[in-house]
RNA sequence: GGGAGUUUAGCUCAGCUGGUUCAGAGCAUCUGCCUUACAAGCAGAGGGUCACUGGUUCGAACCCAGUAACUCCCA
């Protein structure tokens, strides 16, 4: 069966992917292995599979391979997250399409509505992932609103309730005015956005008392002592000011102390008040207090009981007690209020600002604080063995650094707003009785018999659950338990044999309002760990550093990409740039490596598989063969201990230097016949034994072509479920570190020898002598085969002297010669070797003067002095010979 | 404003306990090669005041202090 040229990934990928689910490889179920658990960060249903999600999901798959290829029963869990706001929306996007209004739906209608939409489009980002070649256990596959993971959303709040962590309270909150929700801090990005800050004048109420004074206090001109000028970037709040504050020491001021003051347009009084809080060198010095529409200014209210009055309606609008501009936008009003005041000469100037704004993750609304009556759940009781578990180390964060940022957030943890004004998602299980009261109950029923106790009166259809949803982090937060249906069954086989999981791939971004979370939560409900480790990737930027977005258009499609390179290319080429914890500057080139690189591998691949064996040959390449099976070992170990500290893309390095460099360019020239020559059976039977160990090591980072590659049948017969997925590691063997070293000598002076051929333009083919004066004791017979095949040597022979009239070089202490037919320019040989002399001297002085300083040798550690020692001894060796070398050219 | 982090070759990054001929890797670049596995390749080469300034030390890319630039988190 011949090969052909090129890897065609697409039809590689499509054949492994289904044979590996057909034959069951990703399932997993108990047994008596040690288990390997990921649980996949899961990935909003409304998602499409994007850069973020690829680097993720490589990261975790790689993992989950490599565990399944060291004896571990791997289980990777998939799954999906309901995503309340984002998927709301994009269902009340398609609704609109069809001409229908959210508002005209009862509930259950909507919905049938929302489960229509994610069963038509949840299972895509999944199908997308399959591309990629993760090898989750898809039965496995969970969602958050599944009914099992639902009924422990629900006993979960009711549970915390119970403990009294739960609590309903007015709070300000980030208000949604699209979504038309709450959302948490953590979904509110803060950018940095160009306004305008608008200077407005308050007319100061003049009664008498203060008209004598002012006539008094002449030091003031008219217009200061009639107006107050404050500064705002949001004119269409001024309707809802409860009072102007300024600082009680601020001395410009101190004849407003007591005043009132007319917000302009409406003429409504407001009070004049004194709060160091104030900023005096900031705008004006003069602070309008808006306690409805601004979390400080709430605070500051509620300090000088202020009334609060909010104007503006659920979507943003004004209401009627702004008195003016009602219905508008609060960004229309905005721009109109600036002419009115404008008109009415109550607007002083309007300035350039720049200022941070804060919008919504979910729908990029601009974020309004609104107050209004949530749910909210207690977070520093939860917090503090949260805390412990990471600062002991029962849990690893990678890379460390984010113990700090985690420490910081749990120990000023703030309770977490849980209720959403949503439809989609878990309904708060509270149950309004006509009176305003509420009970806590699983169903309907159990309510109605819990408030009967306290009125005997009630019907059934007198209660009404609250209309509010809870958070979608509040389901996300038992995700490693309730996908083991840890809840209901917490005995469960699975669970037991599961939980803790082992690795968690997930974002920074997310450390807080998830990770956290989850530990609170395993720890609450099981008393440990949900996982041992928190791998944490970094962002996924495109390389002028910009975070890839939509917007930017920045982003590549992930499948597009796959289709390019090849889903083994994009992995090899995610994983290049991706240093844990750090930002990754993604860009296609390498895409274009990893292509690269499962190129040669294929190549590779096509030369060993065209040899034609000869039995009755001898083996002549022992040497090579004892050389590669070392290094091999060697870099077995490296690559082991790069995954033991999380460091993939240095193992990937070591892999792709193990399988380019040293089996590539070294092993296969060393062995490889003369072109058309038969090879000998054993050289041949353990490079395929070489080949077939690589693909075990590549696997985890290439699945495809791996899997491809080992179903060929250079490596024999195969069963159905002999596969490199399922292909056990090979376990450490021997390292000769001898022959290591003196194969990096043969390197070097292969190296120096095609570097004559270069820069005396001597080509290849043409064979030439080299002799060996040997200083150490470097067997240099053994590699007579190695040299002459590599360096292309006609003759290799031993002196004792130098030879006069050859190229010469050193490697180590030996002195090499290549007699060349023209003549040795001599200057420039003297000049190299008087270079290389100069250096050593440098070098000697400075070794001599550490050995000198008392102070070195008393304080340095033995193995640093007799390193330093075995330093000396080799520089001056390595002198006495370039010094020979010089006064013989000087001869 | 508070906290954390980063700064090493053109780019992306290693450099682990201060001590190896320590200044490294991959990519990119340059030179020469279409040498029948691979031009998606081969063989070579050139790139750096380790951000800056001081300090500690026999010895600093590494430890300490300060400065600058950038990034992130919180307000």
């Amino acid at each position: 069966m011949s090969i052909a040229k090129t890897y065609l990934p697409k039809e590689a990928e499509e054949k492994w992917y289904s044979y590996w689910l057909e034959n069951n490889f990703f399932r997993s179920v108990p047994d008596d292995r040690e288990p390997y658990t990921i649980v996949i960060p899961p990935p909003n249903v409304t998602g499409v599979l994007h850069m973020g999600h690829m680097l993720n999901n490589t990261i975790q798959d790689v993992l989950i391979r490599r565990a399944r290829m060291k004896g571990k029963n791997a289980c990777w869990v998939p799954g999906t997250d309901h995503a309340s706001i984002a998927t709301e929306a994009k269902v009340v996007a398609m609704l609109k399409e069809r001409g229908i209004s959210k508002k005209d739906l009862t509930r259950p209608e909507f919905l049938d509505y929302a489960w229509e939409w994610k069963e038509k489009y949840g299972g895509i980002i999944l199908d997308q992932l399959k591309k990629l070649g993760a090898s989750c256990d898809w039965e496995r596959t969970k969602f958050t609103m599944d009914d099992n993971l639902s009924e422990a959303v629900i006993d979960t709040f009711i549970h915390l309730y119970k403990k009294g962590l739960i609590y309903r309270g007015i709070r300000m909150v980030n208000w949604d005015p699209h979504g038309k929700t709450a959302v948490s801090d953590e979904e509110v990005i803060r950018k940095e956005v160009n306004q305008k800050l608008y200077y407005i004048r308050y007319q100061v109420v003049v009664d008498e008392l203060s008209m004598m004074s002012e006539s008094v206090a002449t030091h003031h001109s008219p217009l200061t002592a009639r107006y107050l000028t404050i500064a705002t970037t949001r004119p269409e709040t001024i309707m809802a000011d409860a009072a102007i504050c300024i600082n009680p020491n601020d001395e410009r001021y101190m004849h407003l102390h007591g005043k009132k003051v007319f917000i302009p347009l409406i003429n409504r009084e407001i009070p004049v008040i004194l709060d160091d809080y104030v900023t005096m060198d900031f705008g004006t010095g003069c602070l309008k207090v808006t306690p409805a529409h601004d979390l400080n200014d709430y605070e500051l209210g509620q300090k000088h009981h202020l009334p609060v009055i909010d104007i503006l309606n659920d979507d943003g609008t004004l209401n009627e007690k702004a008195q003016i501009l009602v219905g508008e936008d609060r960004f229309a009003a905005r721009k109109k209020i600036a002419v009115m005041l404008e008109e009415a000469g109550a607007l002083d100037k309007v300035e350039e600002y720049k200022s941070q704004v804060g919008f919504s993750e979910r729908t990029n609304a601009v974020i309004e604080p609104k107050l209004s009556m949530q749910w909210f759940c207690k977070m520093d009781e939860m917090a503090k063995p949260a805390l412990d578990y990471v600062l002991n180390g029962d849990i690893k964060l990678i890379p460390e650094k984010f113990i700090n940022t985690y420490r910081h957030w749990m120990e000023n943890v703030r309770d977490w707003n849980i209720s959403r004004q949503l439809w989609w998602g878990q309904q708060i299980p509270a149950w309004y009785l006509p009176n305003g009261e509420y009970i806590i109950a699983k169903t309907r029923e159990e309510a109605f018999e819990k408030s009967r106790i306290k009125n005997q009166d009630l019907r059934i259809e007198d209660l009404v659950q609250d209309e509010d949803v809870l958070d979608t982090w509040f389901s996300s937060w038992l995700w490693p338990i309730s996908v083991f249906d840890g809840f209901k069954n917490p005995d469960n086989a699975d669970i037991n044999y599961y939980y803790p999981t082992n690795d968690l791939v997930t974002a920074p971004e997310i450390l807080f309002f998830w990770v956290a979370r989850m530990i609170m939560a395993g720890h609450e409900f099981r008393g440990e760990i949900p996982f041992k480790n928190v791998y944490l990737t970094g962002i996924v930027r495109d390389k002028l550093g910009r975070k890839m977005s939509k917007q930017l258009g920045n982003s590549p499609d992930p499948l597009d990409l796959i289709g390019q390179y090849g889903a083994d290319g994009v992995r090899v080429g995610m994983l290049l740039c991706s240093p844990a914890g750090n930002d990754l500057m993604f860009d296609d080139s390498y895409c274009e490596q990893g292509r690269n690189f499962y190129n040669k591998v294929w190549n590779a691949f096509r030369l060993v598989k065209g040899w034609e064996v000869d039995n009755s040959l001898t083996n002549p390449n022992q040497v090579a063969i004892d050389w590669f099976d070392s290094r091999f070992n060697q870099a077995m170990i490296e690559i082991e201990d790069n995954f033991g500290q999380y460091r993939l893309s240095e193992a990937l390095m070591a892999t792709y230097k193990l399988v380019w460099d040293d089996f590539c360019a070294w092993y296969l020239e060393m062995i490889k016949p003369v072109y058309l020559q038969p090879i000998d059976s054993e050289t041949y039977k353990r490079t395929i034994a070489f080949f077939e160990n690589i693909l075990k090591v590549l696997h985890p980072f290439m699945p495809f072509i791996t899997e491809e590659l080992w179903h060929d049948e250079l490596f024999g017969e195969r069963d159905r479920l002999d596969c490199c997925i399922v292909a056990q590691l090979p376990i450490n063997g021997e390292i000769n570190s001898r022959l290591l070293a003196d194969v990096e000598n043969v390197k070097q002076i292969i190296t120096q020898v095609r570097n004559i051929r270069n820069s005396k333009q001597i080509s290849p083919k043409e064979a030439l002598v080299l002799s060996v004066k040997a200083n150490s004791g470097i067997n240099y017979l053994a590699y007579k085969a190695i040299l002459s095949k590599l360096a292309n040597l006609s003759e290799l022979n031993f002196v004792n002297d130098k030879v006069t009239g050859a190229s010469s070089f050193l490697v180590s202490t030996d002195e090499f010669f290549v007699p060349l037919n023209e003549n040795i320019d001599v200057a420039a040989e003297t000049e190299r070797l008087q270079k290389e002399k100069d250096y050593l001297i440098g070098f000697l002085r400075s070794v001599n003067a550490k050995l000198t300083n008392e102070r070195f040798m008393s304080n340095a550690k033995p193995e640093i002095i007799e390193a330093e020692q075995k330093k000396k001894a080799d520089a001056e060796a390595k002198l006495k010979i370039i010094e020979e070398g010089l006064s013989g050219l000087a001869n």
